[in-house]
DNA sequence: ATACTTTGATTTATGTATAGATCATATAAA
DNA sequence: TTTATATGATCTATACATAAATCAAAGTAT
């Protein structure tokens, strides 16, 4: 018995990441990209962009978002500034959080 | 000199991965989990899931979208059935070029 | 105050993703 | 057709992410 690990995704998460990387081809594809271009431009192996197109749950998040960037994917369909806007905003909400938090502030169950 | 490699990363990538991680931590928190509590739903090790929510690019990129989905943030904030319609969109345009772009169909350079 | 929990940071060992090469098929061009 | 380029797949060696354990500091509760 060679293998003991093995771990599992959502059926969500492999959509997503699946999805994620239908999109990538696509992109590449229309912008008549060859996988060898955007492998190195992203600093990649074209085997890895292989994977990545493929929806591989274990590649590098890094690498991924790279290649999405330099085919046009945007993860969060936001632009930069939007994005770093966000990030404040999350940071703020997160510095709250810590104290303001203590007396059971009933969360909101959003969760479907 | 004991590191030759070295990945790059633009700062598009890394600003939206770090923005992941916030949102992730952030979501976690109002939540009222423990870091252990969703490091043991995604089968990951706590350590991991400081790095994930620390925005470092190099983990697996299905042990984060798991981390996501656990803790409610949706990576194209969108609903599964949606996100399968998309799927399905995705692959039939995919279908289509292969043969369709053969006459140097000019294509849409919509990048910014 | 003390006790308990959570987090952040390190360290080590091991599994495995990655780069690179190779080859076959396929797709496109001449 | 023939030539050239792109893709998919497989293999090996090595670098590195990961799990697990440990510890100190911060936080929470009693």
């Amino acid at each position: 018995m060679p293998k003991v690990s093995a771990r599992t995704y959502s059926r969500y998460s492999l959509e997503a990441i699946s999805l994620l990387g239908k999109l990538i081809r696509a992109a590449r594809k229309e912008r008549k990209m060859t996988a060898q271009e955007v492998a190195d431009r992203a600093g990649i192996s074209r085997g890895l962009l292989q994977r990545i197109e493929k929806g591989d749950p274990k590649c590098e998040l890094g690498a991924t978002l790279e290649v999405a960037t330099i085919v046009g994917v945007k993860l969060f369909d936001a632009e930069a500034t939007t994005l770093t806007r966000h990030i404040r905003q999350t940071e703020d909400k997160l510095a709250l959080l810590p104290k303001s938090v203590r007396k059971k502030v009933k969360v909101a169950d959003d969760d479907f």
